[in-house]
DNA sequence: TGATTAATGTACGAACTAGTTAGTTTAGTC
DNA sequence: GACTAAACTAACTAGTTCGTACATTAATCA
């Protein structure tokens, strides 16, 4: 919109460098990915406006739809990548080899500490829910990946029942799911919640404490009553 | 739309009738605000359409502008009746009678139900965070309720600690997040949790196990460990 | 080197959408 | 029964927004 300099000025410097990549069909997917993703987290689906996103883009609007067909094939897309990215991040976690209930304090303070730090994939989930997850319908890659978060909960879960550390007869996806909702609401429900309070959860001295409940609350509920 | 027959027919009957109101604003504006909450509900803000929620009415569009203002006017009043609708029934529980034990399971019960109950009063919540609670600070009537919720549970932990049940030196504050926290996740990622893990938790069987759950989890962090 | 395919830029249009204008009907009042 | 303010309607407008047609440049291959 800004007159860009590429299309008068490009002749006289840049096309002197042969090897400099003037298509980048990679980096340009990437690129656009990148700005709708943080555009959707933002605004939602039917917030964010194509026109924008191309713009903040280093590519055009043309190659918005030229890429990925649509709006909504271009949201699917950044839904995609967003679950990859935390993926990709949770996969780093190794509490396999520690003893049970240091393994779960550890597992339970990553997850919050990195839903805290993955905000825009936080609301890319909340507003996927709004819409009833009608869009990870289309994306078969989904599923599989997240069965590991179980997976590791379920090593660890029954290797402190082993050890007569943990209680037995508890599911270890229900396990996930309380892991996932304290460690989720903190970053979710942050602006409301804070405001209804007049208390501003998201402060350091905060998130200190409601990190350490989240832990504590975990550990009692699994911990036998002689090791809380 | 489809020619409701007010403007042709309505010399032949309806007229009869002298006692029955034609105008009657106080209708409007509800069955307005009724239309407008649910269709903000299933879209969200930006999603909602003010023509289509027009036409669901049983008034015309002019009147959304006549009563509301604007669309995030009307939003606004949609938002403020969602709190205040799921405030009266949270009113009439009375648990302050009741052994601080008994009164804190049927307190996360409750909750746990009564946000199963109003979906859509957890969906405006969510879009709400997604709007970083931008909107609901134009409306100072939402803070003073929600305190009540608070001081229910300071009175209950207060007598607990009192009697000897419930450890010292936690905050009431935090409590209400933690039973907020497994009561609102519960409807709120309903749709993605059960897409990613191919589980369905909103299934009856389900969602027996999901409350025994958060009752206990909070149980077991508020209780001593002789009472567990 | 000339032809073919992939990648990109520009400009535009059709449909949609929030909000308005101009006017009508109803209920209550003097 | 005339008058007024509130309640209400239908049709319209200005601006937005998704998506596309057409042209062009870069890479690849025969």
């Amino acid at each position: 919109m800004r007159g860009g300099g590429g299309g008068i000025l490009s002749n006289t410097e840049d096309t002197k460098q042969p090897s400099r990549r003037q298509q980048d069909p990679e980096g340009t997917r990437r690129n656009i990915i990148e700005v709708a993703s943080s555009e959707f987290a933002l605004n939602g689906l039917a917030g964010a406006r194509i026109d924008e996103i191309a713009e903040k883009t280093r590519a055009s609007k043309r190659m918005i739809y030229y890429y990925f067909g649509d709006k909504e094939g271009l949201y699917v897309s950044a839904l995609e990548n967003a679950y990859r990215v935390v993926r990709e991040g949770e996969a780093e976690l190794d509490i396999e080899s520690l003893p049970p209930l240091e393994g779960l304090r550890r597992l339970v303070g990553f997850t919050f500490d990195h839903h805290s730090e993955h905000e825009d994939f936080i609301r890319m989930v909340m507003i996927e829910n709004i819409h009833s997850g009608r869009y990870m319908e289309r994306s078969p890659a989904l599923r599989a990946v997240n069965e590991a978060a179980i997976a590791r909960i379920g090593s660890i879960y029954a290797k402190g029942v082993a050890e007569g550390v943990f209680r037995d007869g508890l599911d270890p996806l229900e396990i996930h799911w309380q892991i996932s909702a304290l460690c989720f609401f903190n970053v979710s429900n942050r602006a409301t919640f804070s405001h209804l309070f007049g208390r501003d959860m998201s402060s350091a001295e905060n998130q200190v404490k409601l990190r350490q409940n989240a832990i504590d609350m975990v550990f009692r509920y699994l911990a036998k009553p002689e090791y809380i």
